[in-house]
RNA sequence: GGGACCGUGGUCAAGCUUGGUACGAUACGCGGUUUGGGUCCGCGUGAUCCCCGGUUCGAAUCCGGGCGGUCCCA
């Protein structure tokens, strides 16, 4: 059933071969009507802005429906924190994650899986590592009836899993670098609040990991990588800030973390992706030793980084998406144009026969198509439904169009609608893509810049926090201020910028000494 | 880590105070009707009322414990 939403599927079909997306239920419509009433009651004023009030002020509503709905995931499997993708969010995910194994790829990382398992004893060869995680990890302690003798984890992150593969690999510097890169699921017991897509106790994700000869080569290679990621978030119009992260806050283990912070309505900052420099910490714990041109011994230097597929997928979700439900980039669209043919008695064979000409014509143009041509519902069922699940661009024959060589187009992004000539189709549904793709992206940045705000003294910090901003703050560097910081407000320092570089305004916001970074404040996940 | 609220067909939801095996909507199936923004009608399907225990002749309802969820604060 999946794979009919997956582009190298050979004989892509129409929505005939996809019983789950024609059983569509109306529970969005229940939502809607709830809100409606709500508004009636607090405005008396029928026509105020119904986004606001879904994907803004309800989007813990909004979310939860939006997932179902659109069959991104179903969340009411049994065990806590861990949840099923379903046909058209895997179908997204899966394109996300085409284009960054892609990106991968070419940078040289060489696809590979590793084991779901990890040793007890590689697991705890670096310390910070087993500090940092060893309170979240899911143990194997038995097989069957027996107690294991040596026990296993579950990877929460898969180094100590791939480093002692990687002392095998290194024998001299001719065999560095090595890159490698694996798409899997990691597991990590959070210990409270989960939820779905955002945080969860098994979550997937795309992890890289690389060796090197010397720093140089590593600091390289965070670059790379920082690249490889910049390209996918902006291939799905998100906007997001790049932070280094404190050292309070750094993966354990590393030197230091890179972090892609995007914003969520809720007014909590969204961690999509992360790159970490290694250092010698893992290199030195795992004995990642090879011969020199000179013929010495010396110590490698690793970096890995991650991309989290569902939080990433929540945030092009929750960005983009309206009352009406998801607004997919054309990139990632399962389906990028559905065709609605408007069906009379009198003129349907010359209608349908139209529209199959037309669904023909655009998928011969490379344009996943699909047209609805379920004679069970009315078209307004259908607007609602593609609506629902993000199409870009909906086409709409009736006998108007088809006697005419016509078509209309609809945008799913403002509804706008174009009349079309047959010939012109295809063009213009490429420019159509381009414009929504540039439209979606432009409202995304202009979110996050609505959010950013500069704070001089903590009452400033706190009224902004309370707006649930990302503020900018002047900051001594010192691990106690931030913790302070964090007691006073309900946000945490996130970091300072990497992509960007910044010079301090003033002394610290919190102790009043010299300022050394701009640092940026927020609530979080 | 602390607190508040919640758990009833696939989904939403009434009933709970004042115990008597569950109102309804929507979905799903069949038939007909309709189709340029959620047609209408008929018939049918579908719930061990989250789990375990207690009180009781009798528990969705009261009590205890657990599991799960949402939100707020740290």
């Amino acid at each position: 059933m999946l794979s009919c939403f997956i582009e190298s599927f050979p004989h892509e079909e129409t929505i005939n071969c996809c019983p789950s997306l024609i059983a569509f239920p109306y529970l969005f419509k229940t939502l809607r009507h709830n809100l409606v009433e709500e508004e009636l009651d607090m405005t008396g004023n029928k026509s105020s802005n119904r986004k606001e009030l879904l994907a803004k002020d309800n989007f813990s509503e909004w979310y939860d429906n939006v997932l179902l709905e659109a069959k991104i995931v179903d969340d009411r499997y049994p065990v806590k924190g861990f949840s099923v993708y379903t046909g058209w969010g895997m179908s997204i995910a899966k394109r996300i994650i085409g284009m960054l194994e892609e990106g991968l790829e070419k940078n040289g990382n060489e696809p590979m899986q590793f084991p779901v398992v990890i040793p007890e004893d590689a697991f705890q060869k670096e310390e910070d590592h087993i500090e940092g995680f060893s309170g979240e990890v899911f143990w194997i302690t038995h097989a069957g009836e027996n107690e294991l003798e040596r026990k296993l984890i579950l990877r929460p992150t898969s180094e100590t899993a791939i480093y002692p593969m990687f002392k095998l690999w290194m024998r001299s510097h001719q065999d560095l670098p090595i890159r490698m890169h694996q798409t899997c699921n990691v597991y990590r017991y959070e210990t409270k609040a989960t939820r779905p897509l955002y945080r969860g106790r098994e979550f997937l994700w795309n992890e890289g990991h690389t060796a090197h000869v010397n720093y140089d080569d590593a600091e390289k290679e965070v670059k790379n990588a920082a690249k490889i990621y910049r390209s996918v978030y902006d291939r799905l119009g998100l906007s997001y800030i790049m932070l280094k992260r404190p050292d309070f806050d750094k993966f354990a283990g590393a030197d230091y973390s890179i972090a892609f912070d995007t914003w969520n309505p809720d007014g909590k900052v969204n961690q999509i992706g992360t790159v970490h420099q290694l250092g010698y910490n893992f290199a030195k714990a795992f004995e990642l030793t090879y011969e020199d041109p000179n013929g010495e011994q010396a110590t490698a230097i690793t970096t890995c980084y991650g991309m989290g597929f569902g939080r990433t997928l929540a945030a092009t979700i929750s960005h983009h998406g309206d009352d009406h439900g998801l607004v997919l980039p054309p990139k990632v669209a399962p389906k990028q144009l559905v065709i609605i043919p408007i069906l009379f008695k009198k003129k349907g064979e010359l209608t349908i026969n139209y529209a199959k000409r037309l669904e023909a014509k655009l998928q011969e143009a490379g344009i996943r198509v699909v047209l609805d041509d379920d004679t069970r519902f009315n078209p307004g069922d259908k607007y609602y439904k593609w609506e629902m699940y993000g199409v870009p661009l909906r086409l709409e024959v009736g006998p108007r169009e088809a006697e005419n060589k016509k078509a209309t187009l609809v945008r799913r992004d403002n509804f706008e609608k174009i009349q079309v000539e047959e010939a012109h189709l295809v063009d213009k549904v490429h420019e159509l893509f381009q414009e929504i793709f540039m439209n979606l992206k432009k409202k995304s940045k202009a979110k996050l810049d609505e959010l950013l705000a500069d704070a001089y003294n903590m009452d400033e910090l706190k009224s902004y926090m309370d707006e649930r901003r990302i503020v900018r703050v002047n900051w001594c560097g010192d691990a106690d201020c931030a913790m302070n910081i964090k007691d006073l407000v309900s946000g945490e320092i996130r970091g300072t910028r990497w992509d960007i570089e910044e010079k301090p305004t003033g002394n610290c916001i919190l102790c009043g000494d010299e300022g050394k970074y701009i640092a940026y404040v927020s609530r979080t996940y």
